[in-house]
DNA sequence: TCACATTATACGCCGTGGCGTATATTTTAA
DNA sequence: TTAAAATATACGCCACGGCGTATAATGTGA
């Protein structure tokens, strides 16, 4: 299920959502990408200041990629409808 | 024309490429976020430090979203070939 | 070509992320 | 209910992002 994010804390849920459906632990994912459990969790969480560097790293240990697109006008489109 | 971003730097291609087709400059999106010229520059350049703020800010400014998806086996996929 | 616009880079400063380590707090099974 | 697992938070430390300001390097149009 694609994830729409606009804000880093959709971004954070959106990994959150991912890595539990792997059956992963922050602390399992901290291993795999050299991070530790408390930095996953504030990426988790959406701390802003969070760097690109480790959103990247964890996407790529989680099987996710972003897709840049230009906003829809309405947060709804005809897929979330039917 | 949606853009997957794996890494920083397709990340920052992707934002420069809008803002272009939206005819500003670094420094005038400088301005509608109360971001510098440089800090813009660094983000369109991939510097994987620049934090998440930067980037939502960024793209919000630019009418831009992300949407995160589970990684394609391939880079194309059927829209890509037809 | 050449002046002007745009973008990249530099310096010193301050704030904060991520580090190791450790411990609360919360969640989940038995 | 309660022990164990998972997650959030804390402390001191170091590195680096973003700030203002400024300038160098590139691009671009006349």
């Amino acid at each position: 299920m694609d994830q729409i994010a606009r804000t880093a804390k959709q971004l954070g849920a959106a990994i959150r959502r991912r890595r539990r459906s792997l059956g992963l632990s922050q602390a399992a994912l901290g291993e795999r990408t050299h991070l530790r459990q408390a930095t996953i969790s504030a990426l988790e969480n959406g701390e802003p200041g969070t760097q690109l560097r480790t959103m990247i790293d964890v996407m790529a240990a989680l099987g996710l990629e972003v897709v840049v697109r230009e906003r829809t006008k309405s947060g709804a489109d005809i897929e979330d409808i039917f």
